[in-house]
DNA sequence: ATTATTGTTGGTAG
DNA sequence: TCTACCAACAATAA
C-alpha cells in the first residue's frame, strides 16, 4: 500500500480522527509491531496521552502526544489505519468490518480515543506484519536520517544533484529508492517518475546532467500529486492512476512501443524502451 | 506448485 | 565506516 502519497492520505485521516483526541484504551498483542517495548509497556505508556499532532516524513508518520513523545508508525507494505466505528472495509481482502465485538482480520493494534465526551476507535491492520510503531521520547534514526521529503520539503535540484553524484555508479532507479537521497519513494513512484522524465532506469545516477535531474525533479513532483489527487477522491474514484507500474507488455500512452520489465535492487522496473532514454 | 508483491532491516562479505 | 548483496519478515494472487 504505502509510499509517499498513501502515507500522506493516511496522516490527513489520522490528523481527523486522532488529533485533540485523549487515548483511553489501547489493545495489542504484537511484539513484532511495537518492538523494542513490550505490548504490555507499548500499552501502559500510550494510555492517557493526548494526541497533539500528526506529521509525515516521507514514509514514516509521527503523533505527537503530549509529554514530548512520540508515536513513530510506519506502514510496512501492508499496514493501513481504518476507523473502526465507522464505514466498511476498503481491502477486498477483509471480510468481516470492524467494531468494538469483533476484531478485523489482522488487526493488530487498537485504540480507543474520546474527544470532547465523544468515543471513537481507530485500529492499524496489517496482514503481513511489516509494520512498526515505535514510542519513543525523541526523534527515532530512521525519521531523522531520511532525505528532504518531496511534497513538504521540495526538491532542491543542486542538493539532488550532489546525492546523485555521490551515488554515481548505481542506478537511478535505486538511488530514487533510496530514503536519505529522497524520503517516500518507493517502487511504483520512482517507475512513475522516470517514465515522466524519460529517463532510462538503468542509467548511472551520475550520468543524468543538469537539465535531465531538473527534469526528474519535476517528474517526482508530477508523480507523487497526481497520485495523491487520485487518493483524495475517496475509495471510489481512487483506481489504477499509474502509466507504467504493472504495464508490462502494454502500450506506452506517449510513444507506443511496448513497456517492458528489468529487475533493479530486486525489484521489478517497468520502463519504455523507445521513449526513455539511457544516458549511461 | 511456483512466482511475485506499493518496504525495511540485519547479516555478511568486501 | 561505507557499500553491495541477500535472506527474512507474512499473506495473498496470478
Amino acid at each position: 500500500m504505502p509510499e509517499l502519497p498513501e502515507v500522506e492520505h493516511t496522516r490527513r485521516n489520522l490528523e481527523r480522527w486522532t488529533r485533540g483526541a485523549r487515548i483511553v484504551a489501547v489493545a495489542t498483542t504484537d511484539a513484532r509491531i511495537v518492538r523494542p517495548l513490550r505490548p504490555r509497556a507499548f500499552v501502559s505508556r500510550l494510555e492517557g496521552r493526548t494526541v497533539r499532532a500528526v506529521d509525515r516524513r516521507g514514509k514514516w508518520l509521527r503523533l505527537a502526544l503530549d509529554g514530548a513523545a512520540g508515536l513513530f508508525v510506519h506502514l510496512g507494505m501492508t499496514g493501513w489505519f481504518e476507523r473502526a466505528d465507522v464505514g466498511g472495509p476498503r481491502n477486498p481482502l477483509l471480510s468481516a468490518r470492524g467494531d468494538r465485538a469483533s476484531p478485523m482480520r489482522f488487526e493488530r493494534v487498537r485504540f480507543e480515543l474520546e474527544r470532547r465526551a465523544r468515543p471513537s476507535v481507530v485500529v492499524y491492520v496489517d496482514p503481513r506484519r511489516w509494520g512498526r510503531m515505535v514510542l519513543s521520547d525523541a526523534d527515532i534514526a530512521p525519521w531523522t536520517t531520511l532525505g528532504p521529503d518531496p511534497l513538504s520539503d521540495g526538491i532542491d535540484v543542486d542538493a539532488l544533484s550532489a546525492a546523485l553524484a555521490r551515488r554515481a555508479k548505481r542506478s537511478i532507479k535505486e538511488v530514487l529508492m533510496d530514503q536519505r537521497v529522497l524520503a517516500g519513494i518507493g517502487n511504483i513512484q520512482a517507475t512513475e517518475a522516470l517514465w515522466k522524465a524519460r529517463v532510462d532506469p538503468r542509467s548511472r545516477a551520475g550520468s543524468l546532467d543538469r537539465a535531465r535531474v531538473v527534469e526528474l525533479a519535476r517528474a517526482v513532483r508530477w508523480t507523487i500529486r497526481r497520485t495523491l489527487a487520485d487518493l483524495a477522491k475517496g475509495d471510489r474514484g481512487a483506481d489504477d492512476p499509474f502509466v507504467a507500474y504493472g504495464r508490462d507488455g502494454e502500450p506506452c500512452p506517449r510513444c507506443g512501443a511496448r513497456f517492458t520489465k528489468v529487475a533493479l535492487g530486486g525489484r521489478t522496473t517497468t520502463f519504455c524502451p523507445r521513449c526513455q532514454a539511457r544516458t549511461a
